[in-house]
DNA sequence: CTTCATGCAAATAATTTGCAGTAAG
DNA sequence: CTTACTGCAAATTATTTGCATGAAG
């Protein structure tokens, strides 16, 4: 993918066969954690380790590129950085699904009642999706 | 405590001291990791050991005693169990802070625009705190 | 070519488990 | 007394690091 080499090298790094093999599958998984990443990445990539995995996963979050995700009661995920979102984690199915909604308002009355400065939020809720209750 | 002592009798579990140790330390302390939690029972009872401590957070953990709480850049912490409330992360003082905020509008908005039911949130806010803000 | 990234193995850190002894109720 | 809990050591699992080789630009 074209999309990511520039991404890449726009931090002067190198685009190796492993660490765009990282960024497409962080993208087409959405959000995913290291021993997940690693399996999928074998299959395509046998020679690959778990230290260059590492090693990626460290310099992609130190540029920006990647985001960390810390779910409740799950392994650390990360997923390719994008605006500001919540996270919906479904209970039954396991998935998370991302929303994009309006929160100035919330962060307007946690600022007045708390005189707390608000630079970025991170919000997950849990329950359960769409999906899932329609299966019902 | 008493109050901690009635707590663990309610999920069968003995009051020993390790325990009662463990469970004033972060109630004292809000928000706290292993580590940390680790050094200060050490300084009570130096026999402590970390194989306990981590098969106690993991029980107290199962009986909704404690609390994970997850936050962005930080080693896990763990917290008694109390009333849903928001995470405000100081990225100067790096103290956690707890304000409770009605978040229904919010859940309101989420489930309507995604058919997302929602059993419970977890949110965290990073910025600056009063304190530190004060400070310039 | 030059520099940076990879793979392997070894090192370190984090967490769990088995088991014999100890304390709580 | 009986059962559950603790401490220690060993076992697993997760993550990082050193170094020689290989690939990217």
């Amino acid at each position: 993918m074209e999309r990511f080499k520039d991404i890449l090298k726009a931090s002067n790094l190198k685009s190796t066969h492993q660490r765009l093999a990282i960024l497409e599958c962080i993208d087409t998984h959405g959000h995913i954690d290291i021993e997940t990443l690693f399996e999928l990445i074998l299959q395509k990539y046998p020679t690959m380790s778990k230290a260059t995995l590492y090693r990626n996963i460290n310099d992609l979050l130190a540029f920006y590129i990647l985001e960390e995700v810390k779910l409740p009661q799950q392994k650390q995920k990360y997923e390719i950085k994008k605006v500001p979102h919540i996270h919906l984690l479904c209970s039954q199915c396991d998935t998370v699904e991302d929303i994009f909604v309006e929160t100035n308002a919330l962060f307007e009355t946690i600022s007045s009642q708390s005189g707390f400065q608000i630079q970025k939020s991170f919000i997950v809720m849990n329950g359960v999706c769409k999906r899932c209750l329609s299966k019902k």
